[in-house]
DNA sequence: GCCGTTTTTGGGAGCGCTCTCACACTTATA
DNA sequence: TATAAGTGTGAGAGCGCTCCCAAAAACGGC
């Protein structure tokens, strides 16, 4: 049978008032009482009951991390991983829990109601990402406090952080330009995906920039995943390009793959560009030139401002954007020369 | 302001204990009551407190899953992000949520304590295994119902959920054995992880049945990682191996990829088996012959033997042991016939 | 030493729920 | 018709904590 706030106090001959106090950090307890209570809290390893405690106080120190499941597949990317790392990593020096919702699509309904209202979560992070999404609409209408991974198109009263993805994939196009490529494709991410829409702009906005009009065509969908990467090259071969952004280093591998499936060479036939810079990137032949994002601390930058927001509702939306940077290696054709 | 059992009531025209019949499916409410009550709760989309809750049932319908972060590069394998939502999906539909721990070793004192007695937390499922892991033994002396996922080596009394790492690796030797290979090397996960130990036992018994004798130079250790395994076979191949059985996926593609930095071919020169199934594994040139083990449906079965656990703290002691399953593809060269 | 301050301490109320118990009311049994 | 045995309901206590308030102790200046 766990130990109550009671126990220490009779245990340490002082009241419940003051162990409460002691393990809160108040400042008006006497030196002598602090040490007695501490020790005794130490000896027998006490730890508050977090449920009472949440009741008491109307806050429980725990935030939720909300990660839509709709494709399975996504989890076989690195981004996600290495959100929750990120989070995780500073939700423990900050002292918070973590709890973690996979949404399913078919409990949606049940996980928003579960997250919005059950009293356990100080505040969540929405690792979402679609431009229209449910949750985040239901979340406008409260006051749990909330920050979006992946920045939001419309509301600029919610808290996002979010990579300078329209940057990003503009340095990658702009690069396989300046590398003398005339016909760039751009295997993209999904409509509905913010970072998608905003990678597309970026390959839009450097060919704009050097005159190059846009070839509809030389612009195919993806999934963010490796088949459709491949799938999305496939379908490209027959426009000729010879380069081509991918929305993702997972895409990026896919394309590849089709690429030397159809006997031709990256980079000389083809120079292949991605985004993410996943540990892969530089590990296949030709290694990956892409657009590397700091997604662990995009992870604890989330976690600490949702934290922030917690300790002080007042704070003006924060809309932070990291940068991303051009990572050359192999497959754009810089390094080695092309052989013709 | 949230709204409360006595709310409810009050809006109902009833009690709070009826209210709370009702949310918590008690027999004992005529069915009049009961809809005028259900409807008033949708209408107003009740949610109860789940601190409140907790602390009055001491119970909170929350399980813990710990995760060990001592690698963080361990994050970058599939494993554990198919684990998590082997884990999730199974909580979702058994109605309980899942609070992650990423305990980094730095919190680990920390980690243990919150797990075990903050009372938000009615079980925990531990993806340790180590064959040594101090929160497994702070775990046993407490009354904190536990699975682990990996079997635990010498406690009987634990319950896990496991695959048959042994068995699974000793079909993949087996097979390497029987396509006629004679000096089959061993890249084996760390010492200290039991499914690493499990793997190579399997390895060592097929050698064994068949009279080969094991040499001790075939036998190195990586960390699960792909460059692990590429150093692990760079150093393989003074001894001149003619198959390897590397004791994950992500190890065997590294190794493969030593292979072929050398000029060597694949499966020609040498054979690869890997272990785990991961999505690459199928992507790769040559596709990997590996072994498959359910790392999702592991985590489904944790999730459903902990709850199991926790709801009738009687049962004996589960050990789960899922079968894994040998998947040839062309690394192990038994599809397209050696061209020697 | 006395009075006004400041620091330190203890007790009470209450967070929103569950659970036990007692009471009212219904239905079955003798 | 009286008694036993359900069925449905409400009130009360209490889970372990925080927060507020008032009392006690310590301190300072005259």
């Amino acid at each position: 049978m766990p130990l109550t706030l009671e126990d220490i106090a009779r245990i340490a001959g002082t009241s419940r008032s003051t162990v409460s106090r002691v393990i809160n950090g108040d400042q008006n307890v006497s030196e002598a009482t602090r040490t007695k209570v501490m020790d005794v809290i130490s000896k027998v390893n006490f730890q508050p009951n977090l449920a009472a405690r949440g009741l008491a106080a109307g806050h429980t120190g725990i935030l939720g991390l909300v990660i839509p499941m709709g494709v399975s597949a996504i989890f076989a990317d690195p981004f996600f991983p290495l959100l929750i790392q990120g989070v995780s990593g500073q939700c423990n020096s900050r002292d918070v829990s973590v709890m973690l919702w996979l949404a399913e699509p078919e409990f949606e309904r049940r996980t928003i109601n579960n997250v919005l209202y059950n009293g356990l979560i100080d505040g969540v992070i929405i690792a979402s990402m679609l431009t229209d999404d449910s949750l985040v609409d239901a979340l406008r209408n409260k006051s749990l406090p909330f920050v979006l991974v992946g920045r939001h198109p419309t509301d600029e009263h919610i808290h996002y952080v979010d990579s300078d993805n329209r940057s990003g994939a503009y340095q990658a196009v702009l690069h396989m330009v300046r590398m003398g490529r005339k016909r760039i494709a751009c295997i993209n991410g999904p409509a509905n995906m913010i970072a998608g829409m905003d990678r597309a702009r970026g390959y839009r906005d450097a060919l704009k920039e050097r005159g190059i009009s846009l070839q509809p065509e030389l612009v195919v969908e993806a999934d963010f995943t490796d088949p459709g990467g491949y799938a999305a090259m496939k379908q490209l071969m027959q426009y000729r390009p010879d380069a081509v952004f991918a929305a993702s280093d997972t895409m990026a591998i896919g394309a590849v793959r089709a690429i030397h499936e159809l006997g031709l060479r990256v980079p000389e036939d083809i120079a292949v560009v991605g985004f993410d810079d996943i540990p892969m990137a530089s590990r296949i032949t030709p290694s990956l030139t892409t657009v590397r994002q700091p997604i662990s601390r995009i992870g604890a930058i989330a976690a600490d401002t949702l934290i922030d927001l917690i300790e002080n509702p007042s704070d003006r939306p924060q809309h932070i954007i990291l940068p991303t940077e051009l990572v050359i290696r192999e497959s754009c054709g810089a390094i080695h020369p092309v052989r013709s």
